[in-house]
DNA sequence: CTGAGCCGTGATGTATACATATTGTGCACA
DNA sequence: TGTGCACAATATGTATACATCACGGCTCAG
């Protein structure tokens, strides 16, 4: 595989993962492959790839598209990641190596350094490598693919919900970071327990935070500062 | 997508699944594109789409080949299993439709036939579409990927150990085809515990079968019929 | 004015020729 | 005789030209 090649498709991820290629978008091969400099022959087997992973959707005569994002599916979302996530994480700490943890620990080291920049992409594809990475360390080909679908979709949603401005965010963001050191030292303790609880406590807050951007606090009933209009909800 | 496309896909995959192709064994390019009269163009397409299905994995430079079964996949297999079949079930008996409903008993009704017939190769589609169509009636798009992988390996792996001669092997096929209908009906009830419990009788049965292969009975002991030699062990 | 059907345009799907990488064979040399 | 290098053979990877399909606009009849 050329590096055209493998840049193309890792920056098509990267696109899709960070919503630079918004859910549901078409792709057009020839635009395409001009743009990563490539035939349309290769381009087609990384969308077949991408397809494959989840990434994009692929409909006969009628070329890829980026996977959608509908209620149904962010409802199926929910429902599924705690399993997956937690199952992962318990082989994770039972089946680890030494050279897969210390790439974990990069990664971290990574996300952390976004995190004090406060480069929001750069956290989301970091935060996607340090779950992927965990995937890894669980060594179970049978759930690694639902395991990429979920994250793909993930970190999709951070991207939509993520809010820079709010100082909530940061702070729910920092937590998260601290979560992820947790996780690395009761994956390295090789605790299966403890790395289950604390990812279900890491998917808390993760879910928490998107569940307070679908459904944020109420307005104040009480409009004391507001004289003339009254607040009709 | 031609009709000669779709039926190389459709038959490489049989051919995978009834181990017509065996794991771990080259596919070549050229020879597969004149056996199906197909270019090699879209011969790589299928390739990479059965890649993505987890049916083949492909390595740059050095073509595609049957995903390979050795023991450390065989473990995982038995150790994933369980959860997502069940969870599988529980979505199933949830969510179903009634034409889902209708087209698994459809296949059911083949799966009884080939199982009537003794026609070990078609039990074995039949019964692994029938766990596909399961899969779709979960209307999870996260876990039938992973329920996908399960099913290739679970299908070929029953294939390996099938005595077509055996008694009780014929035995525990018909009770499989009891336990099909059981699963039909409390999905139809829309009951996923049922669901669940009988989904995991039916696994236990697929696995005491497997269990009985690798580990068989002992030898007897007492041999007294064998009057000259003695029975080295 | 409306709707149905035809055709043009632009996309995807396929075939083939060519480039490049891997592997095995054979020959030279230690 | 064994080792290693070079080259040939064969496979995979890429580019391009051609075939086919979907969609939108246009025409024309009702």
């Amino acid at each position: 595989m050329t590096d055209r090649k493998t840049e193309c498709l890792e920056d098509l991820r990267a696109r899709i993962l960070t919503m630079g290629i918004e859910p549901g978008a078409d792709l057009d091969e020839s635009t395409l492959s001009e743009t990563y400099g490539l035939s349309r022959t290769p381009l087609r087997e990384i969308l077949q790839r991408l397809a494959g992973e989840g990434f994009v959707q692929l409909s006969a005569n009628r070329g890829a598209s980026v996977s959608s994002m509908n209620f149904a599916v962010m409802r199926t979302f929910f429902q599924t990641a705690p399993l997956i996530y937690s199952s992962v994480a318990r082989l994770a700490a039972e089946n680890r190596t030494t050279a897969q943890l210390d790439k974990l620990k990069a990664i971290q080291k990574d996300f952390a350094e976004a995190v004090g920049a406060a480069r929001s992409t750069d956290m989301a594809l970091a935060n996607h490598r340090f779950h992927e990475q965990i995937g890894e360390m669980a060594e179970n080909d049978y759930l690694t693919p639902s395991l990429r679908r979920l994250l793909i979709d993930h970190t999709r949603m951070s991207q939509v919900f993520y809010r820079p401005a709010s100082p909530a965010e940061s702070l729910a963001v920092r937590k998260a970071c601290d979560q992820h050191d947790a996780m690395i030292a009761a994956i390295e303790a090789r605790e299966p327990a403890v790395a289950v609880d604390l990812t279900l406590q890491h998917w808390d807050l993760s879910r928490d935070r998107i569940e307070r951007f679908v459904r944020p606090d109420p307005l104040p009933l009480n409009v004391v500062d507001m004289k003339e209009k009254t607040l009709a909800l």
